[in-house]
RNA sequence: GGUCCCAUCGUCUAGUGGCCCAGGACGCUGGCCUCUCACGCCGGAAACAGGGGUUCGAGUCCCCUUGGGAUCACCA
């Protein structure tokens, strides 16, 4: 097999938001595409009627997207391999069950779900492993002909071979299974609908699949579809399974640890880029790169991660998914953006202010002496508040910490004063006349000076650099903050 | 419970028998910078789950124990 020929898809079910793990498992197989020159495909896989719902299908679109993963061929852009939905292929599974019928390696099966229910109910108590007892498989014409009368509607069942099953998992090495202990399964549900173990090995076959790399809960279905393959006299493909990702409870990821759907990450302002980032370091790492310190190794662009991506490299073990690195990355990548576009990334998180009132220069400016500690880009409304509107709300607490001092009233008068003769057009001079200003309130600390300015003209105790805040708010509204400061 | 997978700092991990009294990143922490928060810079604490083997030598190979995870549907 050439690399040409590798082929890799991502398939999930559209009964949700596109969760992180399947993400993740986009991800590394996005990666290993284009590492290798293939294809990576989309296929949704919707063959659950109830769960499945078209508005899920966009939130998977629209995930993907924003995370940057195209796929070569999908639902929306088509393919040679096509219809890349499920529930637009039933007649091709009908086609190859009916195989599976006539060269014996499955049959129809009558049982309703309570005797089956029975059956299992019995292995339990006997404590036996559950193996149907394939009554169906040799029912006379007659039997047949009752049940059709009784009104029941057949499902096609697998029939299991007896074997001894190794397979070579690219990421696990070889994983072994004795196939006695496993039942036979049904293929084809009463309604005509494909079941899962079935959709996917004809599918994988049908799309020309070179890879199947999916998340370790697959393993344990691995052999069922490995024996279909060789039912069907297919090729099998090579399998890697990745680790889970867990809660940092070590439990399954889920709803109640916080947000599990990409589009929740994006919507509270992590970047796609750093979020696809993390995702890849989450059982994955880069080999050791000469040309950039260690300290930022770990910051990968799209494309180097497909320069660098291998399916060796990827850890064969769960990984905790913990929010402080990132946290810590999403920062990075804010700092490190180039401020016009971090503006555009920013816009819907500040479509409450009146921007206009700035000119871009200042926008920008502002931004800069915002954005050093944001974690997320929703914390920027927040941030620039103070930016904005006339008067601001001093909350006692604030007014506790850095207006109660008995100098407080004197400080504030003073600058008053001063600010009379502020540049405000110039923020290097602004921070020099700031410097005069401590010199002028000595005895008193430069720090206490400051922190009552601050309080007086953001209500906060921390924030941006005070000559940005007094060159962006102008005189008019730093004296009027100051003023009423002094009043409180 | 059966079957399968996994096991290095709190977390993500490097490590493929000697280069490891175990390296990096995040987090935590001490300091510097400083008008605040932060950023940045410099330093620190922090791990080979336990027990047996194999070997001159084991984090690295084998076995057992323990722990964690996955899966046992006419869901995917």
């Amino acid at each position: 097999m050439t690399f040409n020929d590798i082929r890799v898809r991502i398939a999930p079910s559209p009964s949700g938001n596109l969760h992180v793990g399947t993400a993740r498992t986009a991800l590394f197989n996005y990666l290993f595409a284009k590492h290798n020159n293939g294809k990576f495909v989309l296929r949704i896989e919707d063959t659950d009627l109830e769960r499945s719902d078209e508005k899920y299908v966009q939130n998977i679109f629209d995930s993907l997207k924003a995370m940057g993963l195209d796929w070569d061929e999908g639902p929306d852009v088509g393919g040679d391999y096509g219809s890349y939905k499920q529930s637009e292929r039933l007649e091709l599974y009908k086609n190859y069950a009916e195989k599976l019928l006539e060269s014996g390696h499955a049959y129809y099966c009558y049982c309703t779900p309570e005797e089956l229910e029975a059956e299992k109910a019995l292995a339990q108590e006997e404590k036996k492993t559950y193996l149907y007892s394939k009554k169906c498989k040799k029912l006379s014409p007659e039997q047949v002909e009752n049940f059709r009368n009784e009104g029941r509607v057949p499902t096609i069942k697998f029939e299991m071979p007896v074997k001894h099953l190794i397979f070579k998992d690219l990421i696990k090495g070889n994983v072994e299974f004795d196939t006695a202990l496993m039942s036979d399964f049904v293929i084809v549900k009463s309604n005509g609908i494909p079941t899962y173990n079935f959709a996917v090995v004809v599918d994988d076959i049908e799309m020309k699949m070179s890879h199947i790399i999916r998340g370790e809960d697959h393993i344990s279905n691995t052999p069922r579809q490995i024996v279909i393959y060789e039912a069907l006299g297919a090729e099998i493909p090579q399998f890697a399974h990745l680790g889970m990702i867990l809660a940092p409870d070590r439990t399954k990821l889920s709803k109640r640890h916080g947000a599990t759907a990409v589009s929740e990450f994006i919507n509270e302002g992590y970047l796609p880029e750093a979020f696809v980032n993390f995702l890849a370091l989450l059982g994955w790492t880069s080999p050791e790169r000469k040309d950039v310190e260690a300290s930022t190794s770990e910051i990968m662009s799209k494309d180097e991660l497909i320069k660098y991506f291998s399916l060796d490299r990827v850890s064969s073990s769960n990984a905790i998914f913990e929010f402080d690195k990132l946290n810590w990355m999403n920062g990075f990548y804010i700092r490190h953006l180039p401020t016009p576009e971090l503006f555009e990334r920013l816009k819907p998180y500040l479509q409450d202010y009146d921007l206009s009132i700035y000119s871009e220069e200042q926008i920008e400016t502002m931004i800069n002496a915002v954005k050093e500690p944001l974690v997320k880009l929703s914390e920027a409304t927040d941030a620039v508040s103070y930016f904005f509107g006339n008067s601001i709300n001093i909350s006692g607490e604030i007014k506790e910490a850095a207006l109660s001092a008995e100098e407080t009233g004197d400080i504030l008068s003073e600058f008053a004063k001063f600010s009379e003769n502020i540049d405000y057009e110039n923020i290097e001079k602004i921070h020099e006349q700031l410097g005069e200003f401590r010199t002028q309130m000595k005895p008193l600390k430069p720090k206490q000076v400051m922190w009552a300015i601050r309080a007086a003209l953001t209500g906060r105790t921390h924030g941006a650099d005070m000559g940005v805040v007094i060159s962006l708010l102008g005189k008019k509204k730093v004296l009027l903050r100051i003023n009423e400061a002094i009043n409180l």
